[in-house]
RNA sequence: CGCGGGAUGGAGCAGUCUGGCAGCUCGUCGGGCUCAUAACCCGAAGGUCACAGGUUCAAAUCCUGUUCCCGCAA
């Protein structure tokens, strides 16, 4: 079976590196154009490039498949299927009419919950108790194809969007793997339409949600905190600057304490959140970040910033 | 050469503007104390102040160049 494999970030670089394991025939991979990225703004190739360049697969990074000549390019490898992981580009209908096998997506959800792009941040951020992976078929409509397989992940206390991407990346690898042995083997996979009644969309952080609100509980709190980490990451006031909160867990307790207010310092930072006047939530802050410094434990940043019981994040 | 912040005993920082004894909170090691604690008390070791050059009686501090780290931006 001839495959093009369409993906970009970090995300799909499992399922890319599987495939190839296990043997299929990758004969294009659609990767997005290099971008000016990091410090000093150099041209940097995407993960999924950079693996494709490993294994000397061709790569081919239009930077739209709209064009006429790059849906010659696409159609001219005649492949059986295509396959996308986070590739992050519009795949136009006549492209998706291209493959006899079909178009085959990896989705960070379990769908129909969470289309759209950041399933993995919304699951956490809303407090759902599980989330996982979707294989699906690719249609015109977001996220809307009929679904081929799920993978299930429970979501924990200690997890952040990095810990969930992770797994959930290799899941989605290993999921893909199967179908696609499958389909070689039946030529058609079975799937099961969308309940329409139960899609939820996923849409991308916008970095002012970035900014901590301390009215809010201690578990909400903590859930922005892991579902911001790695990226864009929660941030509060502190002293007049802006800092990065990286993790913080909900504790069982209760102060009179204000709002972002310092009430215990050991091995880590014990603030007061939420609602109650007399009962406020405690959350205990992990690690954090000050602006031009590395990200530090706790500990480390009351020993470096001297800092005292009573003072406030805002 | 896109913009800004930073590099100081093992960790995290102050000191740099205004040049003049290498400092803070910890950790480590030794001793004491306590039923007990992220405990407390006493003592000690540990530094090419990122690197190279320059100015000066004198440089962590001022000037020039270099390397590495962090943030913005994507």
């Amino acid at each position: 079976m001839k495959i093009i494999f369409a993906g970009t970030p970090e995300f799909a670089v499992p399922a890319l590196a599987a495939l190839i394991e296990v043997g299929h025939e990758i004969v294009l991979v659609l990767t997005q154009p290099d971008r000016p990225a990091g410090r000093g703004m150099q041209l940097k190739a995407s993960p999924v490039k950079q693996l494709a360049l490993q294994h000397n697969l061709p790569v081919f990074q239009p930077e739209s498949l709209k064009p006429a000549e790059v849906k010659v390019q696409i159609a001219a490898v005649n492949a059986d299927v295509l396959i996308v992981a986070a590739y992050g580009l519009i795949i136009p209908t006549v492209v998706l009419n291209m493959f006899t096998k079909g178009c085959y997506n990896i989705h960070a959800s379990l769908l129909p919950r969470w289309r759209g792009a950041a399933p993995i941040h919304r699951a956490l951020l809303a407090g759902d108790a599980e989330t996982g992976v979707t294989i699906m078929e690719v249609v015109p409509a977001l996220d809307a194809g009929n679904m081929i397989s799920k993978g299930v992940v429970k979501i924990t206390d200690a997890d952040t969007t990095q810990t969930l991407h992770d797994k959930l990346s290799e899941i989605g690898a290993d999921l893909m793997v199967k179908a696609m042995q499958k389909l070689a083997e039946d030529s058609v996979l079975p799937s099961e339409s969308q309940d329409e009644s139960l899609v939820t969309y996923a849409h991308k952080l916008e970095k002012s949600e970035s900014k901590i609100d301390w009215q809010k509980s201690a578990s909400e709190i903590s859930r922005q905190v892991r579902a911001f980490n790695p990226f864009p990451v929660a941030t509060a006031q502190f002293r007049g600057e802006t800092c990065r909160i990286w993790f913080a867990s909900a504790l069982n307790e209760k102060t009179s304490a204000k709002c972002g207010e310092i009430t215990a310092l050991g091995a880590n930072i014990h603030a007061a959140c939420g609602q109650g006047v007399l009962e406020r939530d405690v959350i205990e802050i992990v690690e954090l970040q000050m602006p031009g410094g590395k990200r530090q434990t706790a500990q480390q940043f009351i020993q470096g910033q001297h800092l005292k019981v009573g003072e406030i994040f805002s």
